[in-house]
DNA sequence: GTGAACTGTTTACCAAGTTAACATTATTCG
DNA sequence: CGAATAATGTTAACTTGGTAAACAGTTCAC
């Protein structure tokens, strides 16, 4: 069972090609994670939207109102990690924190103008960012993805 | 094509299903990246290797004597961040940093034998992980899965 | 032999989260 | 009612996992 591939590891490029670690759902998981966010960032530019603040704006602009609450609990973060990511959407002017006549604790997110047309100018880089990463994939492929990554969520709900 | 969907958004939880951050893969992969390495974490413990100190191990113990540069290289990072990763497996004595005859400036990684059983006992830990967590994933779904997330490293190489 | 390149390392930094505590407000239910 | 319990948004301190830049020592190219 001992491979003992010891010839001259400095230039052996096939390390990627049989490791162990080849095989872990994780491992090839980071591996990809890691990639698509950082063509993300260079796809959206200096000045743009972070994935995470990308994401809550979304959320925001398709379902106005949406409390800070429920949003964290949407996105899968803590409150106390939201208020970072709102903050920097209220202080870009995209939406603007309002209070809702029933209860007095919550605070309604809700889209400005300007945010939501950020959105869907972000929305099509994204869509872009994605298709021309994902070039050599095809339609079924990428639906197949998603739908075994949705899976992997779904076994912890 | 206004959905208005604006009934009762604290108690609404049908934001997932048809939310427009639900086809992209990059914020499908994040929430799979997640679960996944916090499964990983509560499966190997409290004293356990994290996921990246568990994949450098295994490529020091699978490959022995590879330098430190062309780890960093197989795992993606760089040199510098490699750095603490290294100090931290030397410290729990699972490999020591060697010279090596014909080049004074690199440092062989080579595994001890408490650093092969540390891996052999992680591997099975992180193995009984993954097939507890997708339990009701199929050998051929995970297989697709795995050359789908592969497929994505390979546009970028 | 000199300039370029590579190795390991430190330092300073950053991004993205967590946990714990808190004030404020709502809800539950003896 | 009133007291306990719970939810909301927020801050503060901390952790993790990286990067970028600079550096000394060493090797390589030509």
């Amino acid at each position: 069972m001992n491979k003992s591939r010891n010839l001259k590891p400095e230039t052996d490029t096939s390390h990627q090609l049989d490791a162990d670690l080849e095989e872990f759902i994780g491992y090839n998981l980071k591996r990809a994670y890691v990639i698509v966010q950082d063509d993300f960032r260079s796809a959206l530019g200096e000045e743009g939207l972070s994935p995470r603040v990308f994401s809550a704006l979304s959320l925001v602009v398709q379902f106005p109102n949406i409390s800070q609450s429920e949003l964290a609990r949407t996105l899968g973060i803590e409150r106390s990690g939201l208020v970072a990511i709102v903050d920097e959407l209220e202080k870009r002017k995209f939406l603007v924190r309002t209070h809702v006549p029933g209860d007095r604790r919550v605070q309604a997110l809700v889209p400005t103008p300007e945010g939501a047309t950020a959105y869907a100018d972000s929305l099509k880089k994204v869509r872009a960012h994605e298709s021309l990463l994902l070039g050599n994939f095809s339609a079924e492929e990428k639906q197949t993805l998603i739908g075994l990554l949705k899976k992997i969520r779904q076994t912890k709900d």
